[in-house]
DNA sequence: ACATTCAACGGACCACGGTCCGCTTGTTCC
DNA sequence: GGAACAAGCGGACCGTGGTCCGTTGAATGT
């Protein structure tokens, strides 16, 4: 239980402004005042303590609010609601995701030809969401603000650039929300705990929906 | 406000043995004691009301019960949760869609040729769900259940028939997911209301996925 | 008719998410 | 340094979803 890692830096990670794919705005975040700063940071390390010590699912606005030494209405006006927190919990995560398929190597990153990066982003998003399972289904408990996060904003536009690269045919935008719909943490949750699918399968399933949407006109 | 319909039949509709499709289990009711049924509907019917003049999202459970006259315990004992009070009073709905492609008239029907079907499946459900949209959205609070749901199964079920009967290839059921992805509640009114995409758009590109999916290998 | 049993009932009770508003404190500008 | 301002803060407060448990009364067998 000793603090081991500077985890959450005080801000949350610049905007950086490379791919934009002109799909939605990125809103501005209007710089916070240092105490509520450092707050914030506060709140985030309680928070994933907590969540690791006895679950997310168990970790009350309230509890996080006293183990931080603030007030519960300090939570809720950083956060905004439960969701809010779960989702800003997330973004750690996230991020280092997106950096895996933004900068990384291949065959996520850059370096690799689009179809390979295309057909290896399936997997690697199931991948991820396995691992943060609880985190996930929890900040979706509001389904309809999933939509709108930049992370998922990321993702598709990453998809539609790919998507784009590959001269796929039809509305290249509805396309990548079906793929992306595909990898959804619920569904694919859904398929490998209830339905008892192995992580292969969902792969196999994700290359051929790949080769089949992907495929030049 | 005078009681029009006898709606809401005491029974839930006795499971039409027909399309079975071995997907899942379909649970079996053990069948109601009689002032048990009699509440049941009646909480149906004054839930449906207050709904009708108030919008779903003000309906509180305490309310559902004060006005059909029993106490909050026997609401929560008969539908689990508000989330099963609303795909209670969502099922009404369900089964006239559900008849409608089951057993109903062409192109949605048995009697048009499957590639007509699945067709007209997208829009048919799209349009559905738009008119349902509140109910929809209050009932898959809690989305995990949404997929174990009777309804979704039966979906499910059906585009599976239909791919098979194309001589779809590919794995037919997570293919069948897919489809159904692109048809979820929550991503078509996003599409929709904040995307400001077009009916017009989402069906179009549900006839070209239709058509790379389901086309015979 | 009566006894037995057990689903169903009611509503007090609890926990948690979220709001409100009067007070405090960092920031900025002179 | 000090004044003026807005952002931040805390925690009492509220509504709602969900639980609990003692009581009631259908169903069923004799």
């Amino acid at each position: 239980m000793t603090e081991p890692l500077p985890l959450f830096p005080t801000a949350q990670a610049p905007p950086s402004g490379q791919v934009d794919l002109t799909l939605t705005v990125t809103e501005e975040r209007p710089r916070l005042r240092a105490d509520a700063a450092r707050n914030r940071t506060r709140l985030l390390e309680v928070a994933a303590e907590l969540a690791a010590e006895r679950g997310i699912g168990n970790v009350t606005m309230e509890a996080v609010a006293t183990a931080a030494k603030v007030g519960k209405g300090t939570v809720f006006r950083r956060f905004g609601d439960r969701a809010g927190l779960m989702l800003a919990l997330l973004d750690h995560h996230e991020q280092q995701l997106q950096t895996a398929f933004l900068t990384g190597p291949p065959p996520l990153g850059p370096d690799a030809p689009a179809a390979e990066r295309l057909r290896a982003f399936g997997p690697a998003i199931i991948r991820h969401e396995r691992a943060h399972r609880d985190l996930y289904l929890a900040a979706h408990g509001d389904l309809a603000r999933h939509y709108s996060s930049p992370a998922n904003h990321l993702r598709l536009g990453h998809l539609a650039l790919l998507l784009r690269q590959l001269k796929a045919p039809g509305d290249i935008e509805l396309v990548a929300h079906t793929l992306l719909g595909y990898l959804g943490t619920l569904l694919a949750d859904h398929l490998l705990t209830q339905r008892g699918m192995s992580v292969e399968r969902l792969a196999a399933g994700w290359y051929d929906l790949v080769e089949r949407l992907g495929a030049a006109g």
